[in-house]
RNA sequence: GCUCGAGUGGCGGAAUUGGUAGACGCGCUGGAUUCAAAAUCCAGUUCUUUCGGGAGUGUGGGUUCGAUUCCCACCUCGAGUACCA
């Protein structure tokens, strides 16, 4: 009786989804487990086998909790909000929700023939209205919020609003805008509600403001930074440039040091957290305030040098510090205006590229010392960015290389002073070194060697007592005080995009409105066009039914639009990250329609124990998501404010690629091992082309392909009458013809070999190659496992007492399974299996109190033919929910040991010993022995070292 | 530049409270079976060797009876990030 998979993976695949075996409830007995994959963005292009490695190792581990009597929740489902449909749409005129619909399908199907224990009742959409009506509420969760920060968290606006009304905003401490003016509770009483507005606008968690954003005109849309790789798209590679536009925002700063904090209690790989901390980029410092001569403006500046306050030769403001118009000089005038305009024909890319060249110009306006009142010239340079601190900066040449560059360019033109040194080096024991003068050549940047001088009240001290003493001296004049500061900035959260969520936002006078909840979804309205507007509006510009009637709440024609009850809807749609950042929440409770979630079901099943996928996401959806969700915990909706208590990156499988080899004028096509120090150049060879095991080129398929019609008369020189290609490791992509898709191997081999084979092929995290040739391995050991079972009659096990030895194997693999399985090293174990298999094999155990526990022990791996197997053994129903075996150590324990024996720490014979011999008689034996004389070859040992249970080694 | 990670056979990889380097699989070699092939099974497979051995986990040093594992310095590759004041 053979091994089909075919036929038996169908059949369960069907009986699960009749049963609903893997259905989770949120009430039960058994403790609870979350078993979360990222969900991924249904493409057009379908899975490869890169996809599921990550969604095969979670399912391994769900059916293993299953096993271990946990209820587990494993759920699947779609982020299918996104630009391919929409650039589809585009193109073709396709609504990208009929795209996105039938790239569902096929993923669905692509999917369930791996055998996933999904449970499929819980699904969720991120572009269905029944979903993407809580991603509107959780949005205007955000605009009915303020952050706190003496309660640190995020709290009703209408809290807010009572402190305005009976003391102004003079006390309030929150995390605002930074140019909120200060009232008194009778001015607010005063103001009217278009001025409260405007106001609470600049507290709100998520706000409209004018924001110089990343804009791609080829895509037409703003990006976020996390979105933007090298200067250009992430999407498309187009180039992107700086502009000023309303948006939305997201106030994710007010969340900077509790993003950091929560860190600190999550399980995530350090490489990973490491990401996220340099992304908020917390910097302690000191804001120091310069007031500027002859005139009444200051500049502040923020510095983690403060220290050098006494170096100070000049100031360097971004050229587009809003100060520099005020105190720019009658006679630089003219020299500011170019250096600015032609900065800001820069693009942000070329300005990255071309970081040695040295730029900037004087204002021709002063500073003033705060502690010398000293003058110090104001220049700007683009090598100061306006996007971080305070866009101005305290220059520091002897302390600081870019400022030492600065200076050095500069030097003598328009009062840029000589470098002045105030550093004293110390020699290695803590001396002043005399010998040396620092600061000939390059900046003295380190925080650490040195002692203060020319420095007034510091010298003589080091950075962080020189630090702490500048802090209180300035406080004391009040010019300055420490502070912290984060490079993260708030999030802009509009996209001038259709596939998108819309918001539930209309305007009065320019002002945004909430539409209340009750008549939430706002569905996304039909567009004749997916592009832009002529006016350069956003695509649902293009919708003629979309105006607020106030009066009847509903969507209506934008016709209607009177200002008085009906009112125009906002035309951005929210960015892709709206609907990732709070789905795992939703899988909890999915089919909910009043709520977000129950409390029931979120208090059940609280958060996500473990999270797979990739590290792609490390400053995108991570971040977004852990700020939602710790705002959604500010607001008591969600019992915890980290989601994910462990979260592991799968790594990246990639592609084998082939190549042929073409001469320059493409007549003729050279064979791998011919090529010498000819001129050819590779062109990918479609792995349908060619022989993946022996590399040979099928010339025919080749010439049939209509990729390669231009070889059609070309001519193939041969090595042995056969065409070789070249293969090469690169990322799996359709442009690289390199892609193997999964179907195929589960049609040739079955979904539990193609499972096995990812396993095997290497640990979860790390990038490996793809070889299908490797796949006979683990296809091999599945009709191996197959035949301890069965015979050519069918299924014939022996309800025997298995031998010792049987069962010494079968609780070895018990104990190496349980371990990798949880610390994820799910390659080891397939190994384990191996081994166990051909031990078994070899010992002819047809044994059932072997084979049951056996069969186990591979389900989660192997679900079908576990499946078959468990029928096979005579028990109805599945495998799924089956006690997972007990690792007993009596069936290890052993009575002697093969003893390897190192001469000088080199292994040169064994000895078999018995485990009960004292250290002394095992010495006795060992010196006694031939092979010993042997290698010491009349020497006297010197030591011998004798390690019960494990080694002896010899020195002599 | 900085941060994190990784360097082990022809290939994917295994082994770390320091204790037999190369498990398991691919590939390769030889054999059995077969009319033949596929499939299957058996044996071998780090390199080198004068068959006694010798060398060997990126390189150089150190600690140790003993180092792939710990320490120092360096090299290479990958990922992230960057005029961050």
């Amino acid at each position: 009786m053979n091994y089909n998979p075919n036929e038996i993976e169908a059949k369960w695949q069907q009986y699960w989804a009749e049963n609903q075996t893997f259905k989770a409830s949120n009430n039960s007995d058994k403790p609870k487990y979350y078993v979360l994959d990222m969900f991924p963005y249904p493409s057009g292009a379908g899975l490869h086998v890169g996809h599921p490695l990550g969604y095969i190792a979670s399912d391994i581990v769900a059916r293993y909790k299953r096993h271990q009597g946990f209820n587990v929740l494993h759920p699947q489902g779609y982020d299918s909000f996104g630009l391919p449909a929409e650039q589809y749409a585009i193109q073709t005129g396709q609504h990208p929700a009929i795209t996105t619909e039938t790239n569902i399908k096929r993923y669905r199907e692509q999917l369930d023939k791996i055998g996933f224990s999904f449970d499929w009742n819980r699904e969720v959409r991120t572009s269905n209205p029944e979903y993407y009506k809580w991603t509107q509420w959780i949005f205007i969760q955000l605009f009915n919020s303020w952050y706190n920060i003496t309660a640190d968290k995020a709290e009703d606006i209408t809290t807010l609003i009572t402190v305005f009304e009976k003391e102004g905003n003079a006390s309030v401490k929150a995390v605002c805008d930074e140019d909120v003016a200060v009232f008194t509770a009778e001015e607010w009483n005063g103001f009217t509600g278009e001025e409260q507005q405007k106001i609470l606008l600049q507290y709100r968690l998520t706000y409209l403001a004018e924001t110089e954003v990343n804009w791609c005109p080829a895509l037409g849309t703003v990006l976020a930074n996390d979105e933007i790789v090298n200067g250009v798209s992430e999407r498309g590679g187009h180039p992107v440039v700086r502009k000023k536009m309303t948006q939305w925002s997201m106030r994710i700063s007010a969340y900077a040091e509790r993003l950091l904090e929560g860190l600190n209690r999550i399980d995530w790989t350090e490489s990973l957290k490491e990401s996220q901390r340099n992304w908020i980029g917390k910097s302690v410092g000191v804001s120091v305030t310069f007031n500027v001569k002859q005139s009444d403006a200051t500049i502040e500046v923020f510095t983690t040098r403060a220290d050098t306050i006494f170096g100070v030769a000049f100031m360097t403001l971004a050229p587009e510090h809003d100060l520099v118009a005020q105190i720019t000089t009658e006679e630089q005038q003219a020299e500011v205006a170019a250096y600015i305009e032609a900065t800001a024909k820069r693009s942000e890319r070329e300005r990255m590229a071309d970081v040695k060249t040295i730029s900037g110009v004087f204002t021709g306006a002063y500073a003033e010392h705060p502690f010398t009142k000293e003058p110090i010239p104001i220049w700007i340079g683009d090598y100061v960015l306006a996007g971080y601190g305070t866009g101005a900066v305290m220059a520091v040449p002897c302390g600081d290389e870019r400022d030492y560059a600065f200076a050095n360019f500069f030097k003598g033109t328009n009062g840029m002073p000589e470098i002045k040194n105030i550093f004293s080096p110390l020699t290695a024991n803590g001396e002043i070194d005399t010998s040396d003068e620092v600061i000939k050549e390059e900046a003295f940047a380190a925080k650490q060697g040195f002692v203060l001088k020319c420095s007034d009240f510091l010298d003589g001290l080091g950075y962080k007592e020189a630090t702490q003493k500048v802090i209180e001296e300035l406080e004391a004049i009040g010019a300055g005080k420490a502070k912290v500061n984060y490079r993260l900035r708030d999030a802009v959260f509009s996209r001038q995009r259709y596939w998108g969520e819309p918001f539930p936002v209309y305007y009065v006078n320019g002002m945004p409105q909430m539409i209340a909840d009750e008549h939430l979804p706002i569905r996304l309205p039909e567009v004749e066009k997916y592009l832009p507007t002529e006016t350069g509006e956003p695509p649902l510009g293009n919708a003629t039914v979309w105006a607020w009637d106030t009066a009847n709440n509903e969507v209506v024609a934008n016709d209607k639009i009177d200002h008085e009850t009906v009112f125009p809807l906002e035309l951005n749609t929210m960015p892709g990250w709206a609907g990732s950042s709070w789905y795992f929440n939703r899988y909890m409770d999915a089919g909910n329609t009043e709520e977000f979630a129950s409390q029931e079901a979120l208090n059940y099943w609280k958060d996500v124990d473990l999270y797979i996928g990739g590290s792609e996401h490390a400053t995108g959806h991570l971040l977004y998501s852990r700020f939602w969700q710790k705002f959604l915990f500010d607001k008591g909706v969600v019992p915890v404010d980290e989601y994910a208590k462990k979260l592991i990156n799968q790594g990246m499988i990639l592609g084998n690629s082939a190549f042929v080899y073409r001469t320059e004028d493409a007549k003729t096509l050279v064979s791998k091992g011919l090529i010498g120090d000819k001129t050819v150049y590779p062109i990918h060879a479609d792995l349908t082309v060619i022989n993946d095991v022996t590399n040979e080129l099928d010339i025919e398929a080749f010439k049939a392909h209509p990729l390669y019609q231009d070889y059609q008369d070309a001519e193939f020189i041969l090595e042995d009458g056969k065409y070789i290609v070249g293969r090469e490791v690169e990322k799996m992509s359709k442009s690289k013809y390199n892609v193997v898709n999964p179907d195929d191997i589960c049609a040739e081999y079955g979904a539990d070999t193609l499972r096995l084979y990812e396993m095997f092929l290497g640990p979860l995290e790390q990038a490996k190659p793809w070889n299908t040739a490797g796949m006979t391995g683990v296809s091999g050991f599945l009709k191996k496992l197959w035949r301890l079972y069965t015979t050519d009659n069918g299924f014939e096990v022996t309800d025997a007492e298995p031998t010792k030895e049987m069962y010494k194997v079968l609780h070895q693999t018990i104990k190496k399974a349980t371990e990798d399985i949880e610390n994820f090293s799910f390659n080891t174990s397939v190994s384990q299996f191996m081994i166990c298999v051909n031990e078994l094999g070899k010992l002819k155990c047809n044994h059932r109190a072997i084979l049951e526990p056996l069969a186990v022990l591979v389900s989660p791996y192997a679900p079908h033919i576990a499946e078959e197997l468990w029928a096979g053994l005579g028990y109805e129903g599945s495998i799924a929910m089956v006690a997972y075996p007990k690792f007993e150590e009596k069936y290890l324990v052993e009575s002697s040991k093969e003893y390897p024996v190192s001469f000088n720490g080199k292994m040169r014979f064994k000895i078999e010993l018995s485990l009960e011999l004292s250290v002394p008689e095992i010495q006795e034996i060992i010196l006694a022995d031939e092979r010993t004389k042997a290698q010491l070859n009349g020497r006297e040992p010197k030591k011998v070292i004798i390690v019960p249970g494990k080694i002896i080694n010899i020195v002599g």
